[in-house]
DNA sequence: GTCTATACGGCGATAGAC
DNA sequence: GTCTATCGCCGTATAGAC
């Protein structure tokens, strides 16, 4: 049990690397070894397989990342403010971990077959506080009619969709990181305002 | 000579539902070969290798879909109709090809080690008539000023990405297929309203 | 706990007979 | 053109030394 901690951790370390850099399919277990500095036999020694191994890497991902995200979510600000925030703390979380999206994206083109992420990815998406503010504030008056989850669906894809496309938009721009980061940057008050637009009563 | 085109039609037929279905790296060439009821080896004598009929295929599958797209973004229309037909067309063509969008998105993931796949899917979103309509209506005063590049992103998001997590937004609805065509069939005014909204100069 | 060694069936690819 | 047979690599598993 002396350094068993550290090589578990080793091992994992270097699967999560691998699996956000070349995908999951793309890394063979060899390779994740001969990464962590370690033999093929103890990568089945901690974890039974594989698809065990992304199992555990995934869950830690999308917990780790998106606790915050929640958080805002569920909180008892006002929704101009909600939004503004949720909306900079994504895009935040998805520049520091700008491989997450596209990692994501292949999952869930699996995710028939596997009920596990489906329920995790799931819950990311599952807002009642959000929505049920979307809807008193519809039904008070104070904002247009408001589908709950176009709303909330329209929002995700203004935040997500430009981190798969990234290397597209870069192609515009020499492949500049730079560049890119600014135009995420924009978009934290362009989004919101986009969708503020949609939903307030007078914008005069 | 005789049934080449038909065997090479067959291969080719076969991995395209099976790459669509389960995603390249997870479909093996025998079960290509198996599915298009031929040998192992002709898959080889055909395509040199996997990869290659990958590519074929994917720049067929871009090719077939996007002729009727970039018709309509290069077309002389005005600003408004322009963007209600564009996400119009492209909501249906991806409703028809559910597929699609998560397909492609898996290749995004890959495609910094393939310039090929890169190139063909850049073209896609290169647009210089619509940015330069975009441009020339905002210097006019037409518009209110605006990037053609964000416009453009955000269309695309708004339609695209409602479709890679069609089964996180079917989870709600208890997988309800219908359900999800009247979500996206809503969306066909949405979008290009809530575009429009925030280029216009009164909305009144 | 960590290692070497070895084995299994399935994979992508190919050489060579017909 | 089509087939069989084979190659080396893969994920997975296990036996056994230290």
């Amino acid at each position: 049990m002396a350094k068993s901690k550290n090589t578990e951790q080793k091992i994992f370390d270097a699967a999560t690397e691998l699996f956000l850099e070349k995908g999951v399919d793309r890394t063979s277990v060899r390779e994740i070894a001969n990464k962590a500095g370690i033999n093929l036999a103890l990568m089945n020694y901690y974890f039974r397989s594989k698809e065990n191994l992304f199992d555990a890497i995934f869950t830690m991902l999308v917990k780790k990342n998106t606790r915050k995200l929640i958080k805002i979510l569920d909180s008892d600000l006002g929704l101009e403010e909600k939004i503004r925030k949720y909306v900079e703390a994504y895009i935040d979380m998805l520049t520091e971990n700008p491989l997450l999206v596209s990692f994501v994206m292949a999952i869930v083109h699996r995710s028939q077959e596997r009920i596990t992420q489906m329920k995790a990815i799931s819950s990311l998406y599952s807002t009642p506080k959000f929505a049920q503010q979307v809807f008193d504030e519809s039904k008070k008056g104070h904002i247009k009619p408001t589908s709950p989850t176009q709303l909330f669906v329209d929002m995700l894809s203004l935040i997500t969709f430009p981190f798969a496309i990234k290397l597209l938009i870069m192609d515009k721009t020499s492949y500049d990181e730079a560049h890119f980061q600014a135009f995420m940057e924009e978009r934290k008050q362009r989004i919101p305002d986009l969708l503020l637009l949609s939903i307030k009563k007078h914008e005069e």
